[in-house]
DNA sequence: GCCAGGATCGTCT
DNA sequence: GACGATCCTGGCG
């Protein structure tokens, strides 16, 4: 499990960190669902993009709170997509995770997201969500607590030297920020 | 395989 | 009252 102190950087830097890192969900006492982070986002108040921009709202205030607390939010009225929020108290600073390599329970993902290919299971952030049981109750949900039924997971596997590097998806503002960060394909 | 359009609702203006 | 940090489906080639 990661401490704190490791999410209180800079989010470009912990969004390239993220990746190869495990996101563990438990699935009751003896179970669990987990995946291989490999596609990121970085977002920051700075940034036109972000939903801290405008300072925080009811909805963004958990970006402005400690490191290390999933920041989970409702995409289209439809999908969740889940965030880790990083940087300092007061900073507005989170890493989307856009995509992820089952790892754990793929019977159990493979039942959430019935009905398509093994390739579609979690490539992409409402996908993540789906597969992996994170809701909006999740929001909140401090990372490096004990006991906790979410955890992000350094099982030694280091980050990728050269992410591949480019535009986020699915923005309308800071287009040109390169703040989008994938392991290279295999 | 590619593309256009719809779903659906919380959040902010 | 408009707009998404998206996903799925159906039509067409």
């Amino acid at each position: 499990m990661l401490a704190r102190s490791w999410f209180e950087r800079d989010a470009p830097v912990v969004a390239v960190d993220l990746l190869n890192k495990l996101l563990v969900v438990d699935e009751g006492s003896d179970a669990q669902v987990s995946g291989r982070i490999v596609e990121t986002e970085a977002y920051r108040s700075d940034d036109p993009a972000s939903h801290s921009y405008n300072g925080p709202t009811p909805r963004s205030s958990v970006m402005f709170g400690p490191p290390g607390v999933l920041y989970v939010y409702l995409s289209y009225g439809i999908h969740s997509c889940v965030n880790v929020v990083v940087g300092a108290i007061g900073d507005g600073q989170a890493v989307l995770v856009r995509a992820v390599d089952p790892v754990d329970g793929l019977q159990v993902i493979r039942a959430r997201r019935a009905g398509r290919g093994d390739r579609d299971l979690t490539n992409g952030p409402g996908k993540v969500c789906a597969a992996l049981g994170i809701a909006l109750a999740d929001n909140g949900t401090d990372l490096t607590g004990p006991g906790v039924r979410i955890r992000v997971v350094d099982d030694g596997t280091p980050s990728p030297a050269n992410p591949v590097v480019g535009p986020r998806v699915g923005i309308t503002k800071a287009v040109d920020t390169l703040w989008r960060f994938r392991t290279p394909p295999r």
